[in-house]
DNA sequence: CGCTCTATTGATAAACCTCAAATACAGTGG
DNA sequence: CCACTGTATTTGAGGTTTATCAATAGAGCG
């Protein structure tokens, strides 16, 4: 087993490669730096400039935007083997978002020059990497939309289950959304109040849907979560 | 002049052939097929098999979302010289969003072959339709925020002027929305109803910063809607 | 145990939507 | 040029959702 090979082991959920041929891998494992992180700490802040973009090995970034008021928008969160800020870096910018991780991480940098040298050489990786953003897109979009036309309950649903879907794990209790989520959190990332959130969560773990406790949320019946999330 | 550099002037704020040299650029025009597009047609619906990409030569094309519940919202306008759909494309995938020429317009079309060969040729390509991309989603991001944190009024100015940016036209009564915009249309585009938009501009026109009729909005003084829309 | 951070819950108010009805406007065909 | 028709817009009244404020309870930690 080569360099290249070891490289995809790391990041099985990785895009980025994919099309490629095996011996015509980009060497990229090299040419990062790897850095660890901890809770609290900024990998970059909003409006720093953009000069270096992450693979996430280890641990959980969050990606989240300020309003000049003051309030703080959750964009996103990064899972391990997922990228960010890998396009901020091509246009000489500024990142548009604050990454913070959330949980002890672990990252691997790359800088402008390697990333703009890497997709030169293998086209399929600027390819690949615009799957990648486009997907992003799609999904920014669509919370767009649901912000518009959907009330606060049903896009706590169904922010609760993206959220499910990206991180959550298997227990014998439901789906354990598997990192510190707090009400606070929920309502940042969905736009509304952390005392909406703690009144909707409530009336939801009544029902048996969901079993809570403190930054801690099992999703114990996804079913009736989605059912409520299509159908209002 | 060959067909290359016609092809820059036809689109010339399109960054997708930048930073190519003169005598390397594709011969894209010559893989295209020119149509023309009656207002009120639809080049593509959500949901259609993503099988082909757009320029818009002239005219203009409105994007929109349709929601399960039946309300539509407007996802972006697109200008001459801007492309659409370049991104559905790449994944075999449906359109998430409608087109509809709301001016005659004449548009090229590209299948989505011809588009991974010519950015597998000219990486260049791959990369700047990356930035554009980007700068979608950042454009996306930050409406989202909005949404989130500003009220009704706020985000009616400041989508107003967005729209006045992309697509305002200099007179001497202020900077005229070239296009119908009806208050339904602003509505869907900023997520409220067209009562709210009602009378959030007529309690503008009262104050002298626009000027209103029917589906036709001039800015007097972009500079208080500004001030406004920053401040609340 | 005391401290701090998170969550719950009730009361109140503001923002905004919905419905209804009237009015203004643009385009059409006579 | 004018009346007609369909659409866009205005405006009012009333209701709903959700934010805000305030006070309390619970969890984790040294």
């Amino acid at each position: 087993m080569n360099d290249h090979t070891g490289f995809l082991d790391i990041f099985p959920r990785s895009e980025l490669f994919a099309d490629i041929e095996e011996g015509k891998l980009p060497d990229v494992h090299s040419y990062g730096r790897q850095c660890a992180y901890e809770p609290g700490v900024a990998l970059f802040r909003e409006g720093d400039p953009a000069d270096k973009s992450f693979f996430v090995l280890k641990g959980r970034i969050k990606l989240t935007k300020l309003h000049p008021e003051g309030r703080e928008t959750i964009v996103r969160y990064i899972n391990p083997g997922e990228m960010t800020a890998a396009v901020s870096v091509f246009r000489e910018r500024n990142y548009p978002v604050t990454a913070e991780a959330i949980e002890t991480s672990e990252v691997i940098a790359f800088d402008r020059e390697t990333m703009l040298e890497v997709m030169r050489a293998y086209p399929q990786v600027a390819i690949n990497l615009l799957g990648i953003v486009v997907e992003r897109l799609e999904n920014v979009q669509s919370r767009y939309l649901e912000m518009q036309v959907e009330r606060v309950e049903q896009r706590i649903a169904r922010s609760l289950l993206r959220i499910m879907k990206q991180s959550g794990r298997k227990t014998d209790e439901g789906i354990l959304i598997d990192f510190r989520l707090s009400r606070k959190d929920l309502a940042d990332y969905t736009g509304t109040t952390l005392y909406t959130v703690s009144r909707i969560l409530s009336s939801w773990e009544q029902r048996g849907w969901i079993a809570t406790g403190r930054e801690r949320i099992i999703v114990s019946d996804p079913h009736s979560l989605v059912a409520f999330a299509e159908t209002g």
